[in-house]
DNA sequence: TTGACATGTCGTAATGTTCCGATATATTAA
DNA sequence: TTAATATATCGGAACATTACGACATGTCAA
C-alpha cells in the first residue's frame, strides 16, 4: 500500500458501456429519452417533438427498446413507450447540467 | 400553471451532446479517459493499459484532443496527455456505478 | 552519425449508421 | 366493407467509423 492507485472497468465492461453510449449518441434519441424521463408518450407525440416522421421515430423507438432502454404499451392504435433503464435519468442529469434545458411552453 | 411542464434541451444542443457521447462511445477511449481522470499517462502507457498498439491510442487521444476532451504536454520523446473537460469526471462516475469499477495491481 | 524508441500521420478495406421511400399491419370510424 | 389513422418494417443509397499496415517525425543514447 501506499503507491498510487488505479481503478478501472475491465474492457469487456467499457465494452457494454461503450455500445450503451453508440444507442444514446443521438440527438433525436436524447429528445426521445428526455421526453420518457417527464412523462409517458406516443409514437406520433415524439415524433412531432423531434421534428421527423413518426416511421423514423419508431425505428429509433424500436432500438432502445431492444436494448432494454425502453418498453411500451399499446392502447388502441397508439403505443405509450416509457423508460425502463433507470440508469438513463443519471446521464442525462449529466447531459442538462452540460448543455441546458428549458422549459417547453 | 398547473399543467405537466416539459422541460427540454433544444435539437441543436442535443446534437452537440450527441456528437461528445459519439466520441466517448468506444471502449478503448473510455478508459484512456478513465485513467486520465486519475493521473496522467503517456501514449504508451494508454496503449499498454488498453491492449492495443500505440498507433491507435494515439488516434483515440487525438480524436479526444481536438474535440476539447484531453490537452497534452511534451517532456523529451513522450506525450502526457490530461482531462481539460471537467463534465467528463460525472459521465464516468455515472458509467461506473452502472458498469463496476475495480482496483488495479 | 547511427540506431532505437515514442509518437504521429496517411491510405484504405471492412464495417456500421442514418435516412428515406415504399409498403405492411393493426385499430378505429363511417 | 371501406377509408383513415397510428405504428412498424424493409431495402438500399449515402455517409461515418474503425482497425491496420506502412511510413514519417522527433528525441535520446551510444
Amino acid at each position: 500500500m501506499g503507491g498510487t492507485k488505479l481503478n478501472l472497468t475491465t474492457l469487456e465492461s467499457l465494452s457494454e458501456a461503450a455500445e450503451c453510449l453508440r444507442i444514446l449518441a443521438h440527438p433525436h434519441r436524447l429528445r426521445i429519452v428526455q421526453m420518457l424521463l417527464q412523462g409517458d408518450y406516443t409514437v406520433g407525440e415524439l415524433a412531432a417533438a423531434c421534428e421527423i416522421p413518426s416511421p423514423m421515430a419508431s425505428e429509433h423507438l424500436r432500438l432502445m427498446q431492444r436494448c432494454g432502454f425502453l418498453t411500451s404499451q399499446k392502447e388502441g392504435r397508439k403505443v405509450y413507450y416509457q423508460v425502463a433503464e433507470p440508469h438513463l435519468q443519471d446521464i442525462l442529469h449529466c447531459i442538462e447540467s452540460r448543455f441546458g434545458v428549458e422549459a417547453a411552453t
